[in-house]
DNA sequence: GCAAAAGTGTTTTCAATACACCCATGG
DNA sequence: CCATGGGTGTATTGAAAACACTTTTGC
């Protein structure tokens, strides 16, 4: 590393912010930093990028490796590249959202025994290294940018979920409370739902209805 | 260059379609390659991205230099990672879209005599060499997307044009006709634009009255 | 039978659309 | 005076928003 080319390296990392819905609040998931600098804050799952692998590649990679997560909606969002970002290095950020359903999320990921995650509301944000938390903050934006348009929240509910479950979804990423019968509407008359014919059992009150998603439906503005 | 971190050393290209308004077109700002590969095809402006400065800074000075434009609007876009993407090596691409109103583009401009450049229309585009093509009709997506907000189009007319412009300018980056009371209506019922007092001269017909865009004006969906 | 949560229809309001005639200028 | 392009108002339509009572279950 000495040539006057040396400048034009540049360090990369992918930093990606997956979402899920628990217990009807949005989670995210972060991991927790083992060393110095920041040791004991949280950091967003990410990985270096290498010269043989697309961004898109090394990020499916490293949430495999490192979440044991498979299969997610993915969705690039923004650069980082203040030159101070890292105190250590010039190293540029590619952020991504992930969203993740909650079956996927809880059942079928295999969790690394040497990598401390966990899942954090999104109002309840815990001390975060770097530039981590404005880069979260700004994927939040983002995905609620996104909701407005049809289907993007599909990828929480693969199947099987009622409407106070995704309309309490769409309220807290939007922040605003959203009209019962409104949202209901909305959703069964553009044809973006379907009913599987079931309810759901336990729980106070009355039963809900089961829906799954229309694949075929296309997109269009919601909000 | 030799240790086994050398994986890890990306080399970035910033890369930036840079749109205007000249006589009722939209038009996209291309440089002439030199040398080969692609010798003679035409090229996005962009520069290698070196590690002692930001992504926008990177485009603010390669603009500056190669086309002697400042102050335009710039929106970062998308990333290219595919490794593939450049024959000769790997190098990253971030695109923006830049906007520049046409008084800047065609007055306040000072030309490098050695860059051959050439605005074109945006149905019209030149062969351009690697993936370039593609990444310029990304971007031409994504301003299309863009535009349905207020606003976003200002950058192409800083002061004192016509509403048949205006929506000219709607016209072509939507793909379809837009009623022009409908059209006129909007914009100033919502207090986007503030009709100056004059109207233009020369050309057939009826002049047209001569408006600007409200800075205070806030954002909201248009179309 | 009552508490808890889900399901359902109608009215009102506002924004989007469709539509046709008059006006100012240049030649 | 006529050709060209710009400016203007109204009626209709459709989607969004506001709103309250009934139904099903568990205890």
């Amino acid at each position: 590393m000495d040539s006057g080319l040396d400048k034009y390296y540049n360090i990369l990392e992918s930093l990606v912010s997956i979402f899920t819905i628990d217990q009807g609040f949005i989670k995210v998931l972060l991991i927790r930093k083992k060393s110095e600098p920041y040791k004991g804050y949280w950091i967003l799952p990410g990985n270096i990028i290498s010269k043989e692998e697309t961004v898109e590649d090394n990020i499916v990679n490293a949430i495999d490796e490192k979440l044991g997560l498979r299969d997610l909606y993915l969705k690039q969002c923004h650069i980082y590249s203040d030159v101070g970002r890292d105190p250590d290095d010039r190293i540029i950020a590619i952020s991504y959202i992930g969203l993740v359903d909650n079956v996927t999320a809880w059942y079928k990921r295999e969790e690394r025994s040497d990598i401390e995650t966990s899942w954090f509301r999104i109002d309840d944000i815990p001390k975060m290294a770097y530039d981590h938390l404005e880069i979260l903050n700004r994927n939040i934006a983002f995905l609620r940018s996104k909701i407005v348009n049809s289907n993007v929240l599909k990828s929480l509910f693969p199947s099987d979920f009622t409407l106070p479950e995704l309309q309490n979804a769409y309220e807290q990423i939007l922040g605003k409370k959203l009209d019962r019968r409104n949202f209901r509407k909305k959703f069964i008359s553009l044809g973006l739902i379907v009913d599987t014919g079931d309810t759901n059992v336990g729980g106070n009150g009355r039963p809900a209805k089961l829906y799954y998603f229309n694949e075929e439906a296309k997109e269009r503005t919601l909000f």
